[in-house]
DNA sequence: TGTACATCAGTGAACGCGCGTTCACTGATGTAC
DNA sequence: TGTACATCAGTGAACGCGCGTTCACTGATGTAC
């Protein structure tokens, strides 16, 4: 009560850094706006100052998180550039790093949310396309090919198997830890041995 | 009110049959019970006459997914050796085709389910991981290759990228019906011509 | 620079709602004699 | 074969709970003069 407009703008991002985590870890649905205002040290009411509904949070969140993944796609491919490395190789092997599997929350939002976007309202739905869209393109860019349609499809097909390792590797991480290891490593092998070629 | 022994067998599967379709198409947490024992045709209370809990109730749906999968796969590796067809090449068809793309409430579970299952209770989890082992199993053996460890790997590999093809391509086939059918079209290629080498 | 006041982020209780689960009760089914 | 009764699937109301959303109110912030 009497918040400067600082404050009050941090509080809001407070509210979309905590549901960019827990959305990624317990899913869009099992997360009340009291527990995220909580996290964002004030009470349930306040959310309305924010934001004019949940689903309007929902598609800050999921734009935010296709930016940030945006960003951090780039954010690989000049460092690689600066050390003369295969951007794609280096890609590959982050994306199917034990590490990746593990880290949910910060990790590639296009298969954090691979599972749930189905159900999320229109504008969330179209961020992701979006997202997917622009991710395919920078791929392609970075891809070996012959001209720019075999490298677009040679960037889909490479994506969508990454993304397919992961989620299925992260779907029984905890019942088979040794499946989610073996299937991640194939797909490591068989992904780098597609690019060298 | 006073039911026959064989009528109450048949509302317990039509509970287990409205699950199978409501959990993979509007997700676990969005279906209460309320819903399903009405699909059974009787209320609410009736439920635990059935399962000792909603969490008893995934776990079966789950197994009999897991269950209805793998008949599916074997069924369709018969009838390809009746037909003298390659079954990997059949089954990459029917999988990345746009029927089973709209078809998620009976298509494969492994797919189905694999955003939802790491929230999912132990045993669900664990028939999961079982039932996705199996079917790496089964892969393994029609696929070509010049040891048990190579099939292992290609059907691994194939199977990861038959899957992110299918979660991508659903994920934005509603708001972008081109880029589903863009993911489709060059998994189905690509996978196509990594069998037949 | 100092005062008066409008703004608006945050409070906290309440709204209706649906959730999973419990429970006393009903009454046809199906068994025991 | 006929009767008496135990079984148990289904009823329907209630439980406590948390949900998203609304709202009258508070009071420091920040602007206008």
């Amino acid at each position: 009560m009497g918040v400067s407009k600082q404050q009050a703008i941090e509080n809001k991002r407070a509210i979309v850094d905590a549901a960019e985590k827990l959305f990624r870890e317990r899913g869009v649905a099992a997360v009340g706006l009291a527990e995220l205002t909580k996290a964002a040290g004030f009470t349930q009411g306040g959310f309305y100052n924010h934001f004019k509904s949940k689903d309007a949070l929902v598609a800050a969140v999921m734009e935010k998180a296709m930016e940030d993944g945006a960003a951090d796609l780039i954010a690989g491919i000049q460092a690689s550039k600066a050390d003369a490395a295969d951007p794609m190789k280096r890609h590959v092997e982050w994306y199917l790093s034990p590490e990746h599997l593990a880290d949910i929350e910060k990790g590639c939002p296009l298969t954090a949310y691979a599972g749930d976007v189905r159900r999320l309202g229109k504008e969330a739905r179209q961020s992701y396309a979006h997202g997917l869209t622009w991710n395919f393109d920078q791929l392609a860019n970075v891809i070996d090919g012959e001209n720019q349609q075999e490298k677009r499809k040679k960037a889909v097909a490479l994506f969508s198997q990454m993304v397919g390792a992961l989620v299925l590797s992260r779907a029984v991480a905890e019942a088979d830890a040794s499946l989610a290891d073996e299937i991640l490593k194939d797909a490591r092998q068989q992904l780098l041995q597609a690019i060298g070629e």
